[in-house]
DNA sequence: ACCTGAACACCGTTCAAGT
DNA sequence: ACCTGAACACCGTTCAAGT
């Protein structure tokens, strides 16, 4: 179920990054394409979410018969798969000249991010789980290349991508999850309350109402910053506190 | 899909909390009962993973008829959020003594959160879109009560205990999701080779073979228990890099 | 090269009964 | 109080055919 798609398994070959085309069929709009498909699939994620992708469904969407999505698609992971992608292309950072600060680059990028999986809401679910294609692929190398910029060093590379990786996917994630409805997250915070005994602290911070996701996330991502970079100047504090030691 | 279970909901009253009852049926094993559905999903989750996850299928490992299950069980949904928590139990930090340092207990807490999770590899992927079940609750407790005795304000609650959970299953639902098969992450990284030109840093570090998930767990834990932690007495840099601004 | 319908082996759940 | 089988409205995918 993780990183699939080896090369080229679908009858058509495919070219590396079929993603949406801009405008597949130039006249009416009868004949099936991947970029079609593709980009319906995405519409009926949207609408109905995860559940609601079904190849009959999506048949529908596009005036043909389920089997004819066969031909241009190898299964309904495939469907997943390219779905997901198309929805995760990064245009890069607003300013490309010299005097690129990598934090900058590197903030941008994953907010744009996480807007991307909260305009889909179905995607930061998915993606953990489905093939890595080009445009997650290339996110994950602008962030390795500005980490690298910034003076991390090689062999500590994939501990500082994974870690930023999995704070992005699980803030997103949680947060997909939880949005669906309001009225349940009410529903749980009133019975935590009925049993305020059980769970004083986290009833009193009300946490199961708390909103400021987006605060959250912003700050997490920073603490999270302040330790990766090497390039900030911090003082040997392993004296100060109960905390294990911590390498350079 | 987020925070059900407002209240009893079955056709049987329930107590707050049915998890796996010691040793439900005393004679034969006949009987069916919550207990009994809920350990053989969890054995059933685990052998055969998500998908495997069936009420025909449970029923028949039970010994008993597909709608016999209803009578103890709402629906599948209610299955899956009973199996969840059921498997998320914490019996506490070790030392419950005087002397306990804050920090220690919620480290001590979230690898064994990260380690129940991971031998049930269902379990992460499917927690953030459950009902959240007491037995995770009494964990979330247990973040705020040790952060509160760390001084973490009331005001910044949340948002700690928030950033600690995404990052915890962010972490384990990446690490779930791609260890399934190395084979397809070996694949996966030859890909990337094949391109090496378009994803030159990640495919010289090797981002996809990358093993030590528990380093990169504990050492991203680190930074961002010193940031959420003002017990450190940490100089105010504000000035030594271009980070934005943090409050306090 | 592209599309199709019939058929297979599954799903979760409702309903009306049984004991 | 507890369990059941038949039936409904769905799934994804194989296969043998059509053009």
């Amino acid at each position: 179920m993780a990183a699939k798609r080896s090369g080229a398994r679908s009858k058509r070959s495919r070219p590396i990054d079929a993603g949406l085309q801009p405008a597949p069929p130039p006249h009416s709009e009868t004949p099936l394409s991947l970029g079609r498909i593709v980009a319906t699939a995405v519409e009926l994620l949207d609408d109905r979410g995860v559940d609601g992708l079904t190849m009959r469904r999506l048949a529908d969407r596009l005036g043909s018969g389920v089997m004819s999505l066969y031909w241009h698609v190898d299964n309904k992971a495939d469907v997943c798969d390219l779905a997901l992608d198309s929805v995760l292309e990064y245009r890069g950072p607003p300013q490309v000249g010299e005097s690129r600060d990598w934090r900058g680059d590197v903030a941008h990028m994953l907010e744009d991010w996480r807007a991307a999986m909260l305009r889909h809401p179905w995607s930061a679910s998915l993606l953990p789980g489905r093939a890595l294609g080009p445009n997650i692929l290339g996110r994950l190398e602008l962030l390795g290349e500005s980490l690298s910029r910034a003076g991390v060093a090689d062999a500590e590379m994939n501990v500082a991508i994974w870690s930023l990786w999995n704070y992005v996917m699980g803030a997103t994630i949680t947060r997909t999850s939880f949005d669906l409805s309001d009225d349940d997250r009410a529903a749980g915070q009133q019975r935590l309350s009925r049993f305020s005994e059980r769970y004083p602290t986290i009833e009193r911070s009300r946490l199961l109402l708390d909103d400021d996701w987006g605060g959250a996330f912003t700050k997490g991502l920073d603490f999270l910053l302040d330790g990766l970079g090497p390039g900030r100047a911090r003082p040997d504090v392993s004296a100060a506190g109960p905390g294990r030691p911590r390498s350079a």
